[in-house]
DNA sequence: GATGAATGAGATTTCATTCAT
DNA sequence: CATGAATGAAATCTCATTCAT
């Protein structure tokens, strides 16, 4: 399975979700704190469709494979991940020249925190099957890294131009932002499994940040 | 089953190592191969005999389960992992009244770099169950976060008394640290699966740190 | 596993009983006569599963273990045993006064032989498993002995009040008339294995126990 | 595998009997008390090795297979329990006229209960084994039958003789007699599992054999 | 659409037995 | 004699998937 058939099922995904009906939104439910809790490969249909209060036909009606609920979970979960997280942030961008890389970055970090905790489960999903099965890891991570990386770039270069960056290879940057970000997320939202991120942390990993890339605009 | 169970383990493990066979080495080789690769959930016993060359009997023989054949492979990795990062470095540390914290964070990196290096596919396989299952990650975390801290704390402790740190709680430094250093080594060694670390980036890392709780001794 | 846990999955048993599958049936069935033969352990589910011509995953899929498989045999017979032995004969007993020991006696035997050579295999495997496991006979024979005396009990008393019966404590004649019973039950249908009791060896039977324990009334 | 050859086997178990070793021994004390408590088939060589203090290999060097371990235990005693029986019993029966039928009935009793009190587990394997096996009941229980009527049809002739019998067939007393001791013997050393019988127990079932087979001689 | 009985392929596990040392 | 590592056949059990109703 490639890239392509991926999105091919993403197609279908979105086909079908219009009439998404009662039973198939509680066995996608059931799928995804069953998934989150003890990992894809350890549930079993069985599992789902009791939690779910339907029969396991019923699963496999409307979502054909096991994998393919799976990736009913994960697939429209990477769609709205990257392209809300920078879009919105580089209008405004754009728009007001007085933004400060800071402001911008604390927009980012409390807009992505607040997507993670209204999607904690699928987020636990998302990176327990990224990190556990090769297979995935290999479809999905160059397609996420590439998207962030596209809107990541765009922030950069632009408050590279306004000087408020260091002046190294925009590709270093972004991946030491990517990576540091990524570190964040997963670290307390999956392995610590925190309920909240608190103002005060929020804040010292943007100092942190700030003095790993960031420069006196006055420079 | 809870932690002294699992130290108890640790025991059975060390006491049997002794007297290991070669068919029991060679299937300790298969599985961590295996389970660095696929999974343990996506690997079963008749691979890891076939690519062993033996008997599955002969798994069950000396590993009674599935289970404790990961946790032979995982138990000692953890048990050598964090007593070995900083013991001998804080001898040094403590002996030599030059050595700056720049310096030590270096021969930190370094060595623990080169001990996942040289346990890559154990350093996966510990990753990746410690994410994917809930049970291993509440017994196993705690655990590890403890031996870590506290070997990370007498660094930080010295080294502030030293004016080489920020005056910030030992405790939030550490948690700063430790997250930092898990979140270098996971995202190289496991999800980017980098074959090498370069001088280059390592010194960035280290900037990084430096700039997040470093500061000039001379304030 | 207690005796509450037995019970509840006697409950178990039971609910799904009326929805009970042709299959189901037919498992069941062939479980009894391989396990009357060989007993439960020398008989493997393979074998049942073929006797019964259905896939082995299915007996599975309705019992979930062997061991389940048993009791589902072995429980309602134990429910069916006791109670109607003797609720609808004691039902007499109090309505005709003129209703002798004797003749009570052999309304017992006949009765039980007959619910005996109804369920001929099921009582084979029943005395089998008490026999052979330590851990069924601490479970299962407590209940059994427990439900068989209380209601021996009721009929000593009627007829020791009438002068029937020999006048030593009623838990001593219980015991004797119920290890007399089990003994004649096991020796013929479990050990002998015939095909059936003739009248004549009931009478002996009969005559024997009242030498026991029995009296003229006229004394 | 017929009679023959099991009495083959019993040569081979003999032969080798003189030179028992200090190990063998232990096996089959270990053997005996498993197959006690948890059955034949639900024993595991290996268990009985680790309890024996001796290698698995060990077991099968001295017996071959482990059906060949059970019947080493099962048919020295089969032996051993019908023959001393009533060979040294009947010897004084002969000599001493006086000797009535219940002092004999006693005799018996005593003996056979010391017997089995001091070979209990054996017994225990033997009963299980007898009721649980089919082929084993088939090969063994006609032999056992056939040598204990021979024994109590020579008493029950001589006590009919001297009118202290019932005029009744012989075989008819003899399988009377024959199926309440079994019955006794069964209940209370393999089911109920008492430590010991009291005197007055035993004098209860004296009186309950003689009610059912006696008669006064006066007659 | 929905059900849930049935399947069969494959997973884990057990275990009597063999054999080189 | 004794060991215990190794085996492989068979046993129990799991589970995604199919299909008749």
């Amino acid at each position: 399975m490639n890239l392509s058939n991926i999105l091919n099922k993403i197609a279908e995904t979105l086909k079908k979700s219009d009439k998404q009906t009662e039973k198939q939104r509680k066995i996608v439910e059931a799928a995804i704190s069953a998934f989150a809790e003890k990992g894809y490969s350890n549930t079993s249909t069985a599992e789902i469709a009791k939690m779910a209060g339907v029969a396991e036909g019923t699963i496999f009606k409307h979502f054909g494979t096991k994998e393919n609920l799976l990736l009913s979970i994960i697939i429209p979960f990477i769609k709205d991940f990257s392209p809300q997280m920078a879009d919105e942030i580089f209008e405004e961008v754009m728009k007001d020249e007085n933004l400060t890389f800071e402001k911008v970055l604390r927009n980012l970090l409390e807009n992505r925190i607040n997507f993670i905790l209204d999607n904690r489960e699928i987020f636990m999903v998302f990176i327990k099957e990224m990190v556990y099965k090769e297979e995935l890891r290999n479809e999905l991570l160059p397609h996420v890294i590439n998207e962030v990386s596209k809107r990541l770039t765009r922030v950069i270069e632009t408050f590279q131009k306004r000087g408020e960056l260091i002046d190294k290879p925009v590709s270093e940057i972004a991946k030491f932002l990517g990576t540091s970000l990524a570190g964040f997320f997963i670290s307390r939202f999956v392995v610590l499994n925190v309920p909240a991120v608190s103002e005060e942390e929020m804040e010292e990993f943007i100092q942190f940040i700030l003095n790993g890339i960031g420069q006196s605009s006055s420079h």
